[in-house]
DNA sequence: GAGGATATGTCAGAATATTGACATGAAGCA
DNA sequence: TGCTTCATGTCAATATTCTGACATATCCTC
């Protein structure tokens, strides 16, 4: 049950993220991008895909869209390794900002919905199961 | 900082489902389908859809891949409205009990981990969320 | 230095999902 | 009855994502 919770909760969050991003022509994958180039300039493709949860490939599909919308620049060769570190460009930084505020509106409401208390908790349950998760032994 | 805990937890849940699921040749989606059909004998293909959070086109042709494989039916004509009543065959509860077993105990870790009583918390506070997300006023 | 393990970017193909559109059946209402 | 509204199933086109594969670059070990 906690699985069906869980998906339950992402599937609406999601739903509306995606709804308030397509004003601004973003889908949530996208903000969940640009997000993570804000926190960390100069990210790999293949960092921010784990950031976001998603393939390498996938990432670097959805890099290429915003790329050509001006949003991101990537450098044109690497400086180490393969990497070819990524940033926002200054539309990309004030598009962010907009959708950053968007999605704080979402947060809240969540947030508001708990309480301090039990939102540190569901925070601490979230990441108890995550753990809990990754430790569980491989099916042989 | 919700958001992403969410979305982590579900990412590490779906993994591990897909991962223990691929013996059995299920996905997770399929797996949800199947399980669904099982608490509700003779649901339509809208109402399996929204249960397990996907479109209807998209659930429609992951059932005719469950039909093909001789797992589930679906009724000739409609005995009201359009919908087609689903069902499992026998070869489908039997696949549904194996997979069922395995998820079990992937629930079972998360539910150890927790705890009684920070299970409960967790529950609930999904809960609050889901419901804070659905009371969100549309952007205008 | 040589070789292996690891990480990255990318191409190709396939699977999966979504949106838009349309026809059909049921229910409610003037 | 006739009309509207709503839910369902389904087709088509598109978008998104994944897996598999390969080349390249770095690090580690011998």
């Amino acid at each position: 049950m906690i699985g069906y919770r869980l998906k339950q909760a992402q599937a609406a969050l999601r739903s509306r993220m995606d709804e308030t991003l397509k004003q601004l022509e973003l889908t949530t994958s996208q903000y969940s991008c640009l997000e993570t180039i804000g926190r960390r300039p100069g990210a790999s493709n293949a960092e921010i895909a784990r950031s976001v949860f998603v393939s390498r490939q996938a990432m670097n599909t959805l890099l290429r869209g915003l790329q050509q919308r001006g949003l991101v620049t990537r450098a044109e060769r690497a400086e180490a390794g393969r990497a070819l570190p990524i940033r926002l460009t200054g539309e990309g930084r004030r598009l962010l900002g907009e959708a950053a505020a968007r999605i704080a509106r979402i947060e809240k409401a969540m947030s508001d919905a708990l309480g301090p208390e039990r939102r540190t908790s569901l925070m601490s349950g979230l990441t108890r199961c995550v753990d809990a998760l990754e430790d569980l032994p491989d099916p042989e």
